[in-house]
DNA sequence: CTAGGTGCAAAGTATTTGCAACGCT
DNA sequence: AGCGTTGCAAATACTTTGCACCTAG
């Protein structure tokens, strides 16, 4: 870890109203190190090389710090448990940041997007989705009220 | 049940190479007849006032065979583990049906969708991403194989 | 110095698996 | 009749929690 990646996330820290420690560097910078999306055992695997006492129950919770400070997303809908989609034909869906909920959206609703740019080579494109985040009526009024 | 829906249901079977059975007939009427989303879980417990001695083993593998034969779809990326997304700025994802693994998209990849119907009284849009489904090449080359 | 972060072990969920009995075709 | 499906119980995977110690501010 560079002098300068480390300033950089004390800034980053101070943004989000965190406290600077030695394990959330090391799991940041593990984390912009892969270029997907690695589960938290993978990241728990990488961070060992460089604090080999760390646990796994710190990465966790060193996630969660992130997401709920903002630092960084929960990547799309993590329900905990599997969710299926009954519906044949094709739709949008509203989901909310707040309850985890999915509501489905008519295609129809929106204009549909388009692809413009290239892909990865060799990706066999089926179809596509549009997510709209946001908060439902319902998480929207308790957030209010605190 | 109605004998037409029970009807529909093995026409459904037949089109999908899957076996016709009670148990299965009774989840996907279930399933069909939530609103949202639930979990197996929840699937479970409407089930059983069906057929009390239903196991919550057959629900998953139940759930596993209508995703497999591509009568139903699971809903978004179910990782079994939580994921984050380390990019700030806004971007759209590329989704591996058969590996689950997701590619980060170009925001300029895409032409952005725009909402043109109306959504859910109270819902507060934070953001849309476009989620982009199929195979990647390595899963498309596999699948070739088979 | 002290509030909050960490490591460890144990507890909680969520999901899968092996196997004998059973039911569809 | 034969093979895939089911129910049950046990195993595995994933995640959270309680608590004593440690560390950043």
């Amino acid at each position: 870890m560079q002098v300068s990646e480390q300033v950089d996330f004390r800034e980053l820290c101070r943004r989000h109203g965190l406290t600077v420690t030695h394990q959330r560097a090391v799991i940041y910078d593990s984390l912009i190190s892969f270029s997907g999306h690695p589960s938290p055992e993978e990241v728990y695997e990488r961070v060992r090389n460089l604090i080999p006492r760390i646990s796994l129950a710190t990465v966790y919770k060193t996630l969660h710090t992130f997401i709920d400070s903002g630092m960084l997303r929960e990547l799309s809908l993590h329900h905990g448990s599997l969710r299926v989609d009954t519906k044949q034909d094709p739709h949008h869906h509203l989901v909310c940041t707040g309850c985890k909920s999915v509501f489905d959206l008519d295609e129809a609703a929106l204009k549909p997007a388009k692809l413009v740019g290239k892909i990865p080579k060799g990706f066999r494109v089926e179809r596509m989705t549009v997510e709209v985040h946001g908060l439902c009526s319902n998480c929207a009024r308790s957030l209010r009220q605190n």
